[in-house]
Order: structure tokens, then C-alpha cells, then sequence
DNA sequence: CTTGACCTTCACCCAGTATGAAGGTTTATA
DNA sequence: TATAAACCTTCATACTGGGTGAAGGTCAAG
């Protein structure tokens, strides 16, 4: 029979700790002396505490290992929970090695280019909203501007002032180029709006009320400059999702957060928004 | 100039996170109204916002951020502190491999077996101490228990009976048999002992103190039975160490943790102390 | 008779943020 | 002009899963 301090010497396991083990009722002594207190351990009990901190290195909590050790648990019931810590280590495991992957591909960014990219992607989920637009063929971006100018002039009689939200474009082309790129232009509006409601451009066009769908993965880049000039987010998206394992997969969005008027176009934000899958 | 509200909802982080870093001077809105104290953020802030978070998704703290952005860091100290970060990731990575791997071997075990195994091991760190020894041919174990008896007949006349530790043994043999193993036999000593303590058998032979080595990393197993039976201990004490990335390293000690009488030697406690290496 | 080991109970620490409540202004809408 | 919603500050608390330490007192061995 030891005593406490004996015991936590042969099994380098802190006094203290051994009594936060008792009063949980997870390890107690073999025998405790009723008149003083004093816990008596026996040398037969040191393979039960190695079994504990055995399971506790496994990454069990405590409560999980009184589980075990006081129910009798079955060894299936025990597998059971070994699968379920492995799932779960497996899983930090990978977002570990995600993380990784994303900060070894900006160590290497600097290495190439002498400085870190001036974007960040962030993923972020997007509710369901109601969108005015008009989807057509650009001829050439500056069309889009047309667009807005007349937008501006017309909505604020059909629609409350306050829920006009920003400036959007859905880009429905999967390519690239400059000119007859097949884009959905409008207004994003909060809160409730009447379904059916309509506005129609001078050319005829007619924009309509669509609900953009939700999305919980939304790969997004914020940009400062010439909307023209968002080349270089797109290739660093397609390298995030990449290095994170997303795959990308929805027509892309460009919000305008703050409509630059023409002579300060450069100062123009624009939220790109990809949506994107888990791989 | 959104109110913070509203650049709460674009930027999806929360208005006390918000005011939060505003405080730690990390990332302060572009206008503070000094009559009201409202924040007023910018649309260009945006991207500044996002390289926070995507820093602090990398695993950053606020704090490193904090300098990061404020103290217009070279790109060759970030490139460091990823770095950092990166051996840091990959250190808990190799941890938690480690781990899994044993998990995984648990539960093989125990789909081979079809229950748990009654021993575990348990990593330790010992500190040098000194031991009174004999090293010798051990004919057959019972030759053990004939120098046992008569120890501890001669031993509390030569030794203070305080500093009398546990009986052990020492295998100087790489090879398992029942006979002719090179074994070191003795006591354990507590505290200071003088160095040049000796005690003779009546066979001639004669014990000295030496000093046992620290071991940092000691592989343990302690079981309940007896001592001729611990060929599963050791075994499994190999696969522990192969999972976890040990080397086993040095002669094997055996520390008789309590020594039952010879009616009830089933009952002996014994722990296997193996030292071992990280590969 | 002294010293060291032990007892209980309670509080506090760790790390790194995030959240919430209380109590009080300000702004915008009806 | 009333009222709701948004904002302000400050302070406290949560989280996670434990571990440590002090205060004040009792017990045991030599």
C-alpha cells in the first residue's frame, strides 16, 4: 500500500491530480482510512492509471474514460469510440494540412514575387436575396455603364429607397474576353419585394426580380481599382480553392461595395464572389 | 462610409469584433464621429479587413497580426513568421499522425483480439539514481529468488532501511531465454548512499552502487503477474514504439513495484522500463 | 516533539478571443 | 414628436478541459 505522495512519485502522475481523479470518481484508491482521510494506493492499481493516461493521451477527455472504465464497456462499444476520435483527428488533420498547403503557397508567393499579394480571400456563406436584373450579351464593358446610369435614374420611383442594395453582375460566361461576355446586370434588394415587379430600360429591355440562391461556401475577394483590372483575383481564387480543396462552381458574382463615379473609377470596390464545393 | 452595422453585414464580422479590434488599434474605422462616437468605415477598408482574417486563418494571433499591419513589416519578416507558423503546423501534424497511428494500432487490436490488451504503455522520464547491483549469469530464474531472500536478510544492517527502494533487474541480454541471462540484480537506492557501499553474498559474489542513467524517454508498461510472463508486455511495447516513432534504445529494467510472496507471486506488480529514442 | 506528508475547500490559471448585458445617446422613420 | 432601431462605452463572462496553489488544519514516524 502507498500513500498518495509515493504513488504519484511511481507513476509521475501529480498528487494533485490524483485526488481530482478520486473526487470525480474516475480513479480512486484501493483503500482510504475513514478516521484521516489519507488515500492508500496499491501497487495493483498502477496498470488501471496507465490504462487511463494511456486513453487520455489517445485524446479522450476525462469524462469519456470514467465512461469507459466504470460501465464496462464493451470492446465494440470501445471501438466504437476509437473510430469516433480517429474520424475526429483525421478531420483537424486535414484542416491542418489545408492550412498549410495555403500558408506554404503565400511563403512561395513572396518567394516569387518580392511581396504578398495585395488580396485576401475569404470564404464566407451568402443568404438567398432577391436581385433586379437584366441578363444579356455585353457587347463591350462600357455598355454596363449605360446600363447603370439609366438604373439610377429609374429605380428609385419603383422601388423603396431602402432596399436597394449594391450594384451587381453575374457573370454567365465561363470564359474570359472582353467584349459579348453573356452577364446579368441589376440592383441586389433587401428585404421583402413584390415578385413580379418589372422596369423597363429605353431600349426596350426589360429587367425582372430573381432570387439569387444561397450559398454556404462563397469563395469572396475584395478589390480596390478599375473593375477591368480583377484578372489577378480570379487566378489567386482558382489557386485557393486549389491549396484548400474547393472546387469552384457557380457562375461568379462581382458586387460593386462603392460605386466610384467615372473620374475616380480606380477608387471603385468591388466584392467578387465564386461559389464553391468542398472537394 | 457604411455605419459599422452595415460593414458588419457586407464584411460578415460581427460589430463587437468589430469595435473589438478598433480597440487594439488593429483595424480602425476611417471616420469616428467625435461628437456621437459612431464608427464609419470605408469601402476600401474592406480589403484590409480580409487580409486580417485570412491572417488569422492561417493561424495567426491578433497580437502578431497587429504588428504585421501596423509596423509595415518587410516581406522577408513575413515570409518568417509564416515560416514559423508552418513548423509549427507541422509539428502538431506529426503529433497528430502519431497519434492516429496508435489509435489505429488499439483498434486492430482489438478487432484481432476481440478485446482490449490488459496493458498499456506509458511514456515516462526517469532521473539517475543509484542502484546496489550485482551483474551475473543467471543459471535459471529461480537463482533470482535465492539472492532475493538473502539480500534482504543482509541489506537493513548496511543501509539506512528509508533509502531502500524498489528490487530490480537490469537485462544486459539482447535475446529472450529461459536460461543463462546476463542480469543485473538489486536495489534501487533512495537519496544519498555512499559511493563505495559494498555487500558479499555468501557465494562470494559482491554487490556495489553504481548510478543507473536518466532516460528522458522511457517506454513503461506496468503488469500484474508473474515476472515469466511478460513476453506480451514487450511485444507490445515494440509495436507502441514503432507506431509512435521510437527507437528502443538500451538494456530493458525490470522494477519489482511490490514483491509478493512466493503463495501469491501471481499477484507481483512489475513495470517494464524500456528507454527509447524519437526516431 | 518536530517535521513532513496528508487532508479539504476554494479560487484561479491557461490562451485567445468572442459575446452579452447594462445603461445611455443618436438617427431615421411614421 | 414619438418611437424604434442602431449605436456608444464598460465590464463581466464564456469557452475548453483540465491543472495548480494557498490557506488552514490533521496525522504519522522517528
Amino acid at each position: 500500500m502507498f500513500q498518495i505522495g509515493e504513488f504519484s512519485r511511481i507513476a509521475q502522475v501529480s498528487a494533485s491530480q490524483l485526488r481530482n481523479y478520486d473526487q470525480l470518481g474516475l480513479f480512486k484508491p484501493e483503500k482510504v482510512d475513514l478516521q484521516t482521510g489519507y488515500r492508500y494506493y496499491g501497487a495493483r492499481q498502477l496498470p488501471q492509471l496507465n490504462r487511463i493516461i494511456a486513453l487520455k493521451e489517445m485524446g479522450l477527455t476525462l469524462a469519456q474514460i470514467k465512461r469507459l472504465v466504470d460501465e464496462q464497456i464493451s470492446s465494440d462499444e470501445l471501438r466504437g469510440m476509437l473510430m469516433m476520435k480517429k474520424a475526429q483527428i483525421e478531420q483537424t488533420l486535414h484542416e491542418e494540412v489545408m492550412r498549410l498547403r495555403y500558408i506554404e503557397s503565400r511563403i512561395e508567393q513572396i518567394d516569387i514575387e518580392g511581396k504578398m499579394a495585395d488580396y485576401d480571400i475569404v470564404i464566407k456563406s451568402v443568404k438567398a436575396q432577391p436581385m433586379l436584373s437584366l441578363r444579356t450579351i455585353l457587347p463591350e464593358p462600357k455598355a454596363a455603364q449605360k446600363l447603370l446610369r439609366e438604373l439610377r435614374q429609374l429605380l428609385p420611383s419603383k422601388v423603396n429607397k431602402r432596399s436597394i442594395g449594391h450594384f451587381s453582375a453575374i457573370m454567365h460566361s465561363d470564359w474570359f474576353s472582353e467584349t459579348d461576355l453573356d452577364t446579368e446586370l441589376g440592383f441586389l434588394l433587401e428585404g421583402a419585394v413584390e415578385d413580379n415587379l418589372t422596369l423597363t430600360l429605353s431600349t426596350g429591355e426589360e429587367l425582372r426580380v430573381r432570387e439569387l440562391e444561397a450559398e454556404r461556401n462563397m469563395l469572396t475577394v475584395t478589390r480596390v481599382g478599375h473593375p477591368k483590372t480583377g484578372h489577378g483575383s480570379y487566378s489567386a481564387l482558382g489557386m485557393w480553392a486549389q491549396a484548400k480543396g474547393y472546387r469552384l462552381a457557380g457562375p461568379v458574382r462581382e458586387v460593386f461595395i462603392n460605386l466610384a463615379p467615372p473620374d475616380r473609377i480606380h477608387e471603385t470596390v468591388t466584392e467578387i464572389q465564386y461559389p464553391a464545393r468542398p472537394i
